[in-house]
RNA sequence: GCGAGUAUAGUCUAGCCUGGUAGGACGCGGGCUUCCCAAGCCUGAAAGUCGGGUUCAAAUCCCGGUACUCGCACCA
């Protein structure tokens, strides 16, 4: 499926539309709807259970304004700040740093935009495509100021990542937790960057959602268990060599010098991935980032790549980023607060691997790889502890006696589960819709069920999006069936 | 942010050149019919991106704004 008929999709079924679309929209930000809230809730909750099962791992939900001196301290009010010129003439723009450097201009990291006007001016810098001069140049940050008080004068930030606000929070929980390693802070929530272009549907956002889990731990002593995930295949394009190939663990680690911690978690995320969520495993790999794509901070840095048609190939929709201690020790700095602590007899600052995922990319993901059309119908393949509803109640016909029945199984069910009805139209096109949004099963009431004399009554037809097969089952064994459908395999047996 | 292109019901589209009643399909609502996969019949609601100009008259011609798509650039 093409990027403009998923959002086709998107916008008719109700899972996502660009926010205040009835002034036109603006680009960037998007509003989800009934469909899609419920997908991308369930998507969090599962990827809540999942990324805090082992033991000492703990969910927050933390605030989206953040004061001035923490993104000083992490260094996102610098360098989250790029310097632009433009050329007057052909309209391109450029990072002010990157075009002097490449003429041999060397300009500090710092350098603010009179600095850089005054080099433009006495070096004569043109525009390198069509020797134009060059505007102004113009500080531009990703980050959304804003100022607080009623006189504006407390300066603050929309968070541009989620990470800061776990990291802001680790020596209490630190503490609170007894102060055991590793300690795994997860947290979802929205983060905001002012790009300057923002496209792809919701690959590139302004306002976005992260779910990320953040791990505190001492290189010297943590220990995870390679046995869990030894078998298990892995496709991975490492930066040694930018072939993908499949690979266990072991060869990860052997081979490529990749810490056992860290080709654990390729492993845990892998399996997230492939077995929980679905995503067929051809369509999955984690390619390394090195020299210059590689962000500074980060010693290891592997992004979770999808292959989605929509967005034509393998695309980030997450991150393993081992940080080391930059960012504590960046906030030990910024705050004056001794964020060491004692681990095995010594005094450290913890070390930190970060799991980081776009909630909104992996809801466009999930759309694309489970979107399944051929001649004859369309449907979403969700895992049904995803799928929007789990099921819909319906009745056969548009018949007073069906409907009743299927009206009192419908309020059975729905205080247990989401669940959804529909009366209007024919049993096929009922089936079609919730194929079309991905509901896993339907319960369909005929008249054997509301007929007395038959042995089928009080039993109703149970049928399945995947293949279209039907079974018959007691109403009152239909809450037993949905429980056992909506459990996931969290780890290997 | 620059350049090019595009803008008609929920969606896809006809009409625009050559100004004069906005037409169709799918979808949606109501009704009839129908014992399991978008069937059929009747019926209904629903549209020219916004602002200005030219004109007796603008979806149509002209100017401007906005949004989207693509390219450039940006993406710690």
């Amino acid at each position: 499926m093409n990027s403009e008929d998923l959002f086709a999709l998107a916008k008719k079924r109700g899972f996502f539309a660009p926010a205040a679309e009835i002034y036109g929209g603006i680009s960037g930000i998007y509003d989800y709807g009934h469909i899609g809230a419920l997908i991308k809730r369930k998507f969090e909750n599962l990827w809540i259970l999942y990324f805090t099962l082992p033991n000492n791992f703990h969910f927050l939900d933390c605030s989206t304004i953040l004061p001035e001196k923490p993104l000083v301290a992490s260094g996102h009010a610098s360098l989250f700040n790029d310097i632009l010129v433009g050329c007057q003439k052909c309209g391109i723009y450029y990072r002010a740093d990157v075009l002097l450097n490449d003429l041999g201009i060397k300009v500090s990291e710092g350098a603010n935009t009179e600095e850089i006007n005054k080099i433009i001016r006495e070096k004569k810098i043109k525009c390198p495509k069509c020797k134009s001069y060059l505007s102004e140049a113009k500080a531009f940050n990703m980050m959304f100021d804003i100022y607080l008080g009623p006189e504006h004068l407390e300066k603050g930030y929309l968070r541009p990542e989620t990470a800061q606000s776990i990291y802001l929070n680790f020596y209490r929980e630190f503490n609170i937790l007894r102060k055991k390693l590793p300690l795994g802070l997860a947290t979802i929530g929205k983060a905001y960057r002012n790009e300057i272009s923002p496209r792809q549907g919701l690959y590139r956002m302004r306002e976005l959602v992260q779910a990320e889990l953040q791990i505190f731990f001492d290189p010297e002593t943590w220990k995870v268990n390679l046995e869990l995930f030894k078998d298990m295949l892995i496709n991975v394009v490492m930066y040694e060599n930018g072939e993908q190939e499949r690979i266990t663990i072991n060869e990860m680690i052997n081979k490529y010098n990749i810490p056992e911690f860290y080709a654990y978690h390729v492993a845990f995320v892998d399996y997230f991935y492939e077995n929980i969520i679905g995503v067929p495993s051809e369509k999955l790999r984690f390619f390394e980032k090195g020299g210059d794509s590689k962000a500074f901070y980060n010693k290891i840095h592997m992004d979770v790549e999808v292959d989605v048609e929509s967005w034509g190939g393998f695309k980030e929709i997450g991150g393993i980023h081992y940080r080391g201690d930059y960012d504590l020790t960046a906030h030990s700095k910024g705050s004056k607060q001794d964020l060491s602590i004692e681990s095995n007899g010594k005094k450290i600052i913890p070390n930190v691997l970060e799991l980081s995922f776009g909630v909104d990319r992996n809801i466009w993901m999930l759309m694309d790889i489970f979107f399944n059309k051929n001649d004859e119908r369309t449907f979403l393949k969700l895992k049904p502890y995803i799928a929007p509803y789990i099921a819909a109640v319906l009745p056969l016909q548009n018949d007073e006696a069906l409907e009743k029945k299927a009206s009192s199984i419908y309020n059975l069910l729905k205080v247990k589960f989401n669940i959804e009805t529909d009366t209007s139209g024919s049993i096929g096109r009922r089936y079609a819709r919730m194929d079309e949004i991905g509901v896993p099963f339907c319960i369909t009431v005929d008249y054997e069920t509301i007929n007395k004399e038959s042995n089928n009554y009080d039993t109703v037809t149970i049928r399945f999006r995947d293949d279209k097969k039907q079974i018959r089952l007691p109403i009152i064994e239909l809450e037993k069936f949905i429980l056992a459908q909506l459990e996931p395999n969290l780890l290997p047996k």
